[in-house]
DNA sequence: AACTACTCCTGGAGGC
DNA sequence: TGCCTCCAGGAGTAGT
């Protein structure tokens, strides 16, 4: 599902290959799919130039001159790009039956922009919204999401990381670390990896965490986005890790399949109704 | 604060 | 082959 690293791979894609291009047209096939403020469309994009692209966590933040759209491609969403003047990208969860031909069922929106440069959000799952928000609106509209610092941002230190799980001592991590007002942009998979990574059960308690722990946690985020963002993130489906992928994500959607540290079979629990995967070796239980 | 339960939705997988 | 059921999950909300 796309978490930060998905969501990274699109802004980055979106920021070389349609930054200072013109909307010439577009073409909404799943009206839900835009929750717009009074008065506002995608008919007042057309002609429209894209003048930024912005990411706070799974947020994305495309600036317009005349008015601003917020993305979030929730559980199953994907951006991908096409065109003969690009190279495009395709960013998010894949739809592998129908990737070779855009657009396709689960294509809910196809953005045409000048240069033969082409965006498409499609989603199966149909969770996915596009906001339309006035500028002035924006700061607000992110200032209620209440969202953590982001775990690329620069700000994100260990220092951040320790300040932001005491206000979440009781809490288990993997609850703690999805909670996006606590920092934003991992998911049920960069958890997993993160807190596999750090050596630690996703059911210890922040408060439990010594120095040390706490310093491997930040390093075991910092590894798994290492990891992540240079292959535009994970690929998984119906829950499972995909072997022509690569080894990367190491535990997710790897039940059965052994440890790449120590060989012990991963092992899928249930941690607050998210399917969980972990090493019983290198994350001993509390 | 922290937890549970529920909602949105569809396609893939497993059972028979 | 073809039904049927279950499961996957980000985030918002409500209830305890």
């Amino acid at each position: 599902m796309p978490e930060l690293p998905e969501v990274e791979t699109a802004r980055r894609g979106i920021a070389e290959q349609f930054v200072g291009r013109r909307v010439v047209g577009y073409e909404l096939t799943r009206t839900f799919l835009i929750v717009a403020a009074p008065g506002l469309s995608l008919d007042g994009l057309v002609g429209a130039t894209l003048e930024s692209v912005y990411r706070h966590g799974k947020y994305l933040l495309l600036t317009f001159d005349p008015f601003s759209l917020v993305v979030h491609l929730k559980l199953a969403g994907q951006l991908v790009a096409r065109g003969g003047g690009i190279p495009g990208f395709a960013a998010g969860h894949p739809v592998p039956a129908y990737d070779a031909d855009l657009p396709h069922k689960s294509t809910h929106l196809r953005l045409d922009f000048a240069g033969d440069a082409v965006l498409y959000l499609t989603d199966i799952r149909h969770f996915a919204r596009v906001w339309l928000l006035p500028h002035d609106a924006v700061p607000d509209y992110f200032a209620r999401l209440k969202l953590g610092p982001d775990v690329l941002d620069p700000v994100f230190t260990v220092d951040v990381l320790r300040a932001r799980l005491a206000t979440r001592t009781v809490g288990r991590l993997k609850p703690t670390l999805l909670d996006q007002s606590v920092i934003a942009g991992l998911g049920n998979i960069y958890v997993d990896e993160s807190l596999w990574q750090a050596g630690l059960h996703p059911e210890r308690t922040a408060a439990s965490l010594s120095p040390a722990e706490l310093t491997g946690l930040y390093d075991g985020i910092m590894r798994t986005m290492a990891h992540a963002l240079p292959i535009g993130g994970a690929r998984i489906l119906n829950g499972k890790a995909q072997p022509e992928h690569g080894e990367f994500p190491f535990v997710h959607g790897r039940e059965g399949q052994p440890c790449p540290r120590c060989g012990t079979p991963i092992i899928k629990t249930h941690v607050n109704h998210r399917g969980t995967y972990t090493c019983p070796h290198c994350q001993p239980a509390p």
